[in-house]
DNA sequence: AAAAACATGCAATTGAAGTGCATTATTCCA
DNA sequence: TGGAATAATGCACTTCAATTGCATGTTTTT
């Protein structure tokens, strides 16, 4: 058995062909893609499979999703969990305003935010837009 | 001419009836406001309309969006920037998930965060979800 | 008062997300 | 093993927010 396939295991996925292959692209990129970007990878498949295979990852703590403002829902692996079976620590996700790419910056642990009395925090989402490492050296 | 024509008019917004409308609503509330929540309140008038109407409010700085994670976009009243003609400060949103409310913390400021070299900030978007102070106090 | 600029209303489009259902593939277990 | 049960896939369709085009109505300007 692949080492893919155990990793698809260990989170309760039955490891298919498109899974596999859904898998495999989201390795190979390192930033967060949306359902367009897989559909235009993957000609053969159809866009409901590929929508329910990232919904799949995402119920099963495979993959999170990325709500970064553009209106459009973005994926990224969960790398550490692949590797540790722990849930993904809250991390900050940048938006380059210039390549339109959205980028984990899994090191980047969100500070601690003190709320008015009565509000009490379950989930955090941080978005950072600007202009990336990559953009940022073209200038 | 009332107080609220010339906040407008402070703004370049030509003061009309629907416009007063909306401004008068968005006061009237202290949490953010989608569309619909504008329709529900102006059987009378168009949804387009509305739609422009915030646009243009937003356009012009006197109501900021707010992308809280619902797929809904949302609206308030930059209420400072309706005084000093300041922009607003950059703060935290809560989205309650209970009443599905989000609100503005608008005395929260968001934290300074450092990034990996090569990344300029340009915009920051915080929303934190949890329970708000009215629902965790109904518990 | 006419022209220009802007606001409004209605119809229609777009695009992402999600659902229903029939078909195909896989697993389970007698 | 073979057939029932379960799950995955493919296709069509629906939903819903957001947005645009265009005709009409209203202000503003000169």
């Amino acid at each position: 058995m692949s080492e893919i396939e155990s990793v698809l295991k260990k989170h309760q996925i039955r490891p298919t062909a498109i899974r596999i292959l859904v898998y495999k692209f989201l390795r190979k990129r390192e930033v967060a893609v949306t359902l367009n970007d897989l559909e235009a990878d993957f000609d053969r498949s159809e866009r409901t499979t590929l929508y329910r295979t990232i919904k799949t990852f995402e119920k099963n703590g495979l993959v999170h999703q990325i709500d970064d403002g553009t209106g459009v829902s973005k994926y990224a692996l969960d790398d550490k969990v692949a590797e540790s079976g722990q849930p993904q620590d809250l991390h900050l996700h940048f938006h380059c305003d210039t390549c339109q790419e959205t980028v984990c910056l899994t090191d980047h642990k969100i500070p601690h935010i003190s709320l008015p009395p009565g509000f009490v925090s379950k989930d955090i989402n941080l978005v950072i837009k600007g202009i990336c490492d990559k953009c940022s050296n073209l200038e």
